[in-house]
DNA sequence: CAGATTGTTAGGAG
DNA sequence: ACTCCTAACAATCT
């Protein structure tokens, strides 16, 4: 589930963990699928290298080099990462793993494989090959009514999308969607420049909220508290719900561009 | 245990 | 050539 904010966590991480120590080996589990570049090529550029600093990017890591050339890192839905020493502490699902001389090994970990690593020159470079819009945490109107201009589609696919506003993940399109109240379903083309507004400071609020909250933790008037039954371990109702912490509302759930949806239909329009 | 889940992208339709 | 949409991908948890 690593949407911005957890991206953001995981950038910190490697850089109080993981840089300024020389890489002696890699290891890639199951490289045809989750590396990008040729395993011999990546223990090349990194064997004797160190980590020195980090990028993000929405929820697109980068590990800057000493050596110049720069690892991609993109977690998925179930990336995470793990610093140890003693093999005995590998961690599960661990799916490279970089040794270093000190002993410590850093590990990319992601039950689920729909983690990439990589390589790129640049982080200029990558960003326009893959078309990355300007990170959603500091996204302004201007740049949103930018990038939803003539989009005739929903409004929540759009904002999954990561040319758009990159970091902004389900849940956190939801919320935002909430906060806005804005309906997931509306065509893009059909907001009025009052309504982008809300929803560009509806992203920065909900993203920086996120950054700091435990998940159980965020402000009584967030939808994400409706879609948590879900997952609490003594809910055994697929179709229980919640109530709209603003009206009382029961909130629905639907599909959306293919993705499940949580939203109250009487706030949201 | 069948179904939901998650982010991204390939590929098809329009 | 472009936009839009669906489904596939892996593996786990419920």
């Amino acid at each position: 589930m690593p949407e911005l904010p957890e991206v953001e966590t995981y950038r910190r991480f490697i850089d109080e963990t993981s840089l300024y120590q020389t890489i002696t080996e890699v290891e890639v589990q199951d490289p045809k699928r989750q590396l990008q570049v040729d395993l011999d090529d990546f223990r090349k550029v990194l064997r004797g290298n160190q980590f020195t600093g980090t990028q993000r990017i929405g929820k697109q890591l980068f590990l800057l080099t000493a050596q110049g050339p720069i690892v991609t890192m993109h977690f998925g839905m179930t990336g995470d990462v793990g610093y140890y020493r003693d093999a005995a502490d590998t961690p599960r699902f661990a799916r490279a793993i970089f040794h270093f001389e000190t002993g410590f090994k850093f590990a990319f970990i992601d039950s689920r494989k729909f983690g990439r690593l990589g390589l790129t020159q640049s982080v200029d470079t990558f960003r326009q090959q893959k078309k990355l819009g300007p990170d959603a945490l500091t996204l302004s109107t201007e740049e949103l009514t930018q990038g939803l201009a003539r989009k005739k589609s929903a409004i929540k696919p759009l904002l999954l999308d990561q040319r758009i506003a990159p970091g902004v993940g389900n849940w956190i399109a939801d919320e935002v969607l909430f906060q806005a109240q804005l309906e997931p379903e509306r065509p893009a083309h059909t907001l009025q420049p009052t309504e982008i507004d809300r929803l560009a400071t509806s992203i920065r609020e909900v993203l920086e909220i996120a950054a700091e909250a435990i998940y159980r933790d965020f402000p009584s008037h967030y939808l994400i508290h409706a879609r948590e039954w879900d997952e609490a371990p003594s809910s055994t109702i697929t179709n229980a719900h919640l109530n709209c912490p603003r009206c009382q509302m029961l909130i629905q759930k639907k599909y959306v561009g293919g993705r499940a949806t949580y939203f109250c239909p009487n706030c949201q329009m």
